[in-house]
DNA sequence: TGTAGAAAGATGCATATGCAGATATTATGG
DNA sequence: CCATAATATCTGCATATGCATCTTTCTACA
């Protein structure tokens, strides 16, 4: 009998992660010169399309365990990018928003993102760019939770 | 014109990164009872594979930052499970090394491993967790740097 | 109406991540 | 042999990540 195989030919969480490493990066470097990083970048693009949106809706919607995301908003919200106000119908809800500030910052590093993404697509193919993220899509979906 | 499309749809970065997150809960929570992280899985399972392996080249096949691997190796360091001693034709080098206990523990939490395995296989479907995993396998190929 | 339970968010703690820069050691050219 | 460049690792700094737990606020029910 074999001894039990080494996890690493087989491991999903080992891909997965090494993958969000190395594409988190590529991103990071593009962004740097807008001063964000890809986890900033990514909540300043989730409040422009859902302003207003509660910390644990957005969290949820971004896979993200909400005190996380309570935490990664402090710089945003320090160098004056996010805002907050309690709901006026549940003092307990904080409603978020990016402030004129916030939104000029996402317009700049637009072009930070595109070169990001167009770094991964040169890499990838445009084929095969699709198929990842709709694998990943498909894998998202299923894990839920 | 239509004014910059948001991100989300198309980013590459904000599903993997998501993926990252969920996989690693998943395997986190199946590994929390063996005291080990999948971050120190990983490491341990590397280790296993290639004992004697310098922090460098370890960081490198983890596509990890040194720094990074560097720190990580601490805690794992601090409670004897992995051990270093300097190379003898180079003092740069901390040759690397599980230690007994270091190899106990990563025997016993290989239950935890599969369990989150067997999680993720009963989600996706057999097939559909080859296929990202490959998939996963050449964006890594394609993205190497 | 008053209180138990649920829900939203924040904090304490520990690990994870990578860049810039410092240190120690080795390799290279002269 | 010595000065310089390259390499391996570590430290300081800032952000990222999630669990357990706490506080505040709301909801439901008796």
């Amino acid at each position: 009998m074999a001894s039990s195989p080494p996890p690493p030919d087989v491991c999903t969480a080992a891909r997965v992660r090494k993958a969000s490493r190395r594409v988190s990066q590529i991103y990071d470097r593009e962004l740097e010169p807008y001063d964000l990083t890809v986890t900033q970048f990514g909540l300043l693009a989730q409040l422009r399309a859902a302003p207003g949106a509660a910390i644990g809706a957005l969290a949820e919607s971004m896979v993200m365990d909400a005190t996380t995301l309570s935490r990664n908003l402090r710089p945003l919200e320090r160098r004056g990018l996010v805002s907050a106000e309690a709901d006026r119908d549940d003092g307990r809800v904080r409603k978020l928003k990016l402030t004129p500030q916030g939104r000029a910052a996402l317009e700049r590093a637009m072009a930070g993102w595109r070169a990001a993404q167009s770094q991964i697509a040169a890499a990838l193919g445009a084929d095969e760019m699709k198929a990842l993220n709709a694998a990943l899509d498909r894998a998202l979906e299923r894990l839920a939770g």
